[in-house]
DNA sequence: TCTCTGTTTAGACAGGCATCTAGACAGGGT
DNA sequence: ACCCTGTCTAGATGCCTGTCTAAACAGAGA
């Protein structure tokens, strides 16, 4: 099997979360917290935040490596490992396609998380 | 001067945030990014998640330090430390009254991040 | 005032994280 | 086949963090 190889989803939402019982409305139980904790925590860093809107609002839905590296001041490498951060919070997936690398993020989470965070559901609310 | 004493909010989030352009909207410029990472980060450990939650949550809009504690198999000075953190990053304020210490959210700075999060603002259903 | 309880600070330690350089793997072109 | 470019991994290093114990501060009550 290929060594260089192993974007597997390290964190699965879909599955056992219970999804976004608003933080404000009632209290976050452990198991919760122990799950979204490390996506909030890998979008804790300003580079990482960048790069997750870069390929959340990247055209297509998707953005390459090639693209997301010359935006910092930053080596190759070191845009790697947050990347690989990102992927290991299952936030983003990749796909190697020829010469390069794309990344594309996992709507499903970002909602959960926004919706952890919404304080008024206002109008169209739950469901 | 007191030495006690110096919970001076450390971020003031609504003088120059832009607040929420959807960060799947546009590419979050690098200084709104270095204004909100921090919060983020904030919420990127589980007890904080769930000290946030708690007073996010509680009756009257806030939560006595005496009734947080309690909660966690942590001893008094780690929970002290949690919730200076959430200080700092301006997610909670802190009161004294008497003998306790009372902790209260700050709406609008969840606000924020739910709105960069947010992926359709509008709230009817959506995909 | 003295004492008791609640809360924060100080200092220390182990572990984790952001960054770098060097090297390895993947694919395309010559 | 070879080389060139793009991307990721490995290992090292210095800083940051989560946790603890011990001690200091704040307020209430005797």
């Amino acid at each position: 099997m290929p060594k260089h190889q192993a974007p597997i989803p390290l964190v699965d939402l879909n599955a056992d979360a219970p999804c976004c019982p608003p933080l404000a409305q009632r209290r976050v139980p452990a198991e919760t917290a122990a799950v979204l904790a490390p996506a909030f925590k890998a979008l804790g860093d300003p580079v990482r935040l960048q790069l997750m809107s870069m390929i959340a609002s990247a055209d297509g839905g998707e953005a390459c490596v090639c693209d997301l590296t010359p935006a910092f001041d930053l080596t190759g490498p070191t845009i790697s490992h947050h990347l690989k951060t990102l992927r290991e919070a299952g936030l983003v997936d990749a796909e190697r396609r020829g010469t390069w690398v794309y990344y594309r993020a996992r709507p499903q989470i970002l909602r959960q998380l926004a919706g952890l965070l919404a304080s008024e559901p206002t109008a169209a609310t739950q469901r």
